[in-house]
DNA sequence: ATAGCAGCCGTACCATAGTACGGAGTCAAG
DNA sequence: CTTGACTCCGTACTATGGTACGGCTGCTAT
């Protein structure tokens, strides 16, 4: 497990900026390692658990929520892990059609407003239905 | 098309607080009724444009895009309308991907730690073949 | 006619998730 | 042994989409 990237190249490695890993520092999300000397060495362990970070906000799980995943990850409460888990899969559920729904009302106005002139194009009625 | 219905019935009508509508007005999404005496009423058409408003944020356009297929909504500029909703389908589409691949994910987090007790509920590699 | 709710208005404040900035220290190469 | 890039730190600022507050006024019911 070595320590060889310093912050900046932890950051490019998952694409994020460096100002958002010490954001995540200061929110406690990631630990602030040992500095060698008077900078900080970030290994694969801060690696994984900062692409977790990440993955975890595009299920839509907030910063708060997954400090509470990290915490968890360490205490295995499977229950309340459990319980989380099934809150956001519902979560995702709604989001997901709702953006589908959203989509075809989409589709109609594109189809709708794609012959090049007269008639109606109807933006504010192209939801309606929806 | 009788107006009458105040701010409070306005934003009721759509599940939105008076507070919101005042917003939207400010910036210019909705317009100010013509006051009779002191107090605004709404109709019909205010009504549409607010449910139109919320509906397009659900598909994800900001309020400044809104704005916008409001102003073409007037001037019926086909090229723009239709560009813009072909880029939120392509938007959409990759979100919606995205939560779906976010939901798998979960599910499988969500099995892995459904049984009782013992053995890894891995929430950190939870996502990473994902 | 008067209490009290609604509406109106401007301004201020909130949450979320960053992003920027400026100064000081440090490390590695030329 | 200096230059330049990078790090560290605290603080401040940003964007988005609201939400709250307080003063004033005017409509309505009792």
């Amino acid at each position: 497990m070595k320590n060889n990237v310093t912050i900046a190249g932890l950051a490019k490695a998952v694409g994020v900026g460096v100002e958002t890993v010490r954001y995540y520092q200061r929110r406690g999300l990631l630990e602030v390692p040992q500095a060698i000397g008077a900078v900080r060495h970030y290994g694969p362990d801060d690696l994984r658990r900062l692409s977790f970070i990440r993955r975890a906000q595009g299920a839509g799980f907030t910063l708060e929520e997954i400090t509470e995943l990290l915490a968890l990850d360490r205490t295995e409460d499977r229950t309340r892990i459990h319980a989380m888990a099934a809150e956001r899969i519902a979560a995702l559920d709604i989001k997901i059609h709702e953006l589908e729904a959203s989509r075809t009302a989409l589709e109609r106005l594109r189809a709708t407003c794609a012959s090049g002139k007269g008639g109606a194009c109807p933006i504010i009625e192209a939801f309606d239905p929806g």
